[in-house]
DNA sequence: TCAAAAGTGTTCGAATTACACCCATGG
DNA sequence: CCATGGGTGTAATTCGAACACTTTTGA
């Protein structure tokens, strides 16, 4: 039994994969393997297929493409300009996954030509692709000031300048580091380790871990980080 | 030119719509008029057509059953659950609507078989729309405690009195008036009137307008009225 | 005159900011 | 021994929460 009249019409996926990689934020894109724009940049995408529902192809394709299970994605929204793919109409739904960009492995970023980019520089993308990303930017920054995602972008060890590093990077600003390492450590979201990271200094960082129980019961809670949140949303 | 094996799939668009009488928030609903389950309550929702886009296709939508445009229309989120809809797989994207309630004329409601309903009175909806409907209040809540979007709700002229009993609706709790009030004259978005309504009280309650200049540019900008939001976010 | 809602100010405590110095270490 | 980044403490201020009384007027 089937609706009568109507037009079905292709329905595409696509990830906007962010990465931390200490310095900057990066964006994981492939060279397009087929007509049209091959060889172009573009977001990991797919078609959905009849037997998946949205999130199953969102991991499906991220899977594909990076290897990578059980990592942070949550949709983000839909788009679906009549001529955003010039081959066919395809309305596509879009997700954004933050991944840790040391599980990454090499040989898949070879094998299907994918690389990482800063966000900062961001080469000639496909299609719709820029309006996609700079969407995922937006909602990041929102998302990332109420609840603690970021961590999902670093190590399981980390050190707090890191940390620090990588909010500067996602608000495009510097924050106090006195008043950041207060706040971040009174959530009780932390644990110390005893090593340290030297790699960055003489004196070393200690390096941290997050309380996992913890993370799950307060991933509602506010971490107000960010100074003035309101100059940065949106 | 069309791409090769891949399945085309029907996209509806369905729209949560609420409103707000000056006592409760409200679900504007319609009576499904064909089958499957005809005359079981339902989401304003039709089908994408080919020749339009998806905010174009939820304005649609909400002006064939409401004959209202010009209305404040925000994409939720998108549902693909294999099973959503019984006859045909049917991927859905969702729009809310904030309107207002006296705007909507009574004769639509009737020859539509549609009707407002408490939100937290909402009878037995078909397919996921339950699912819909939460996700949509929890973005209304998401939203409202950073934007002044239930503005959208009111009439022109409102009293204060007749706001916070709105915001006390959305978040289901009370705040304090004194601070409310406060809070919300210090943000400068609204004139008061020489007028008052009597409706609700002997004394009578000013009426207030929207400054529509100041509020497009301070759409952005926090409106701390709501206090320890995070207890109400997700 | 009284009941019922509108309107207004102050005080207190917590949270946020701004700011500067010592520490540890590898070179 | 010194340059570099890591780590900590305090004072000043702002901001938000709590709280109670007066006003208006229709019934």
């Amino acid at each position: 039994m089937q609706y009568q009249g109507q037009t079905r019409i292709l329905v595409a996926v696509d990830c906007i994969i962010f990465g931390f990689d200490g310095e900057e934020i990066k964006l994981l894109l492939i060279q397009r393997g087929f007509e049209p724009r091959v060889r172009d940049w573009s977001l990991m995408g797919g078609f959905l297929k009849p037997d998946e529902n949205l999130d199953e192809a969102a991991s499906r394709i991220l899977y594909e493409l990076t290897g990578l299970k059980e990592v942070y994605l949550e949709q983000l929204m839909s788009f679906g300009q009549l001529d955003r793919d010039p081959v066919e109409r395809t309305v596509c739904v879009t997700y954004f996954s933050l991944i840790n960009i040391h599980k990454y492995e090499k040989q898949i970023t070879d094998s299907f030509h994918a690389d990482w980019f800063s966000i900062n520089n961001i080469p000639r993308l496909i299609f719709d692709h820029v309006k996609m990303v700079n969407e995922a930017k937006i909602k990041l920054r929102y998302k990332a000031a109420l609840h603690p995602i970021l961590f999902e972008l670093l190590p399981e060890k980390f050190t707090i300048p890191q940390l620090q590093n990588l909010y500067q990077q996602v608000y495009d600003t510097e924050f106090d580091n006195r008043n950041f390492s207060r706040k971040l450590l009174s959530t009780g979201l932390l644990m110390k380790l005893g090593e340290k990271d030297k790699s960055s200094s003489k004196k070393g960082a200690f390096y941290y871990q997050l309380d996992k129980e913890k993370y799950k019961q307060n991933f509602q809670a506010f971490l107000n980080l960010i100074p003035n949140p309101d100059k940065f949303l949106l």
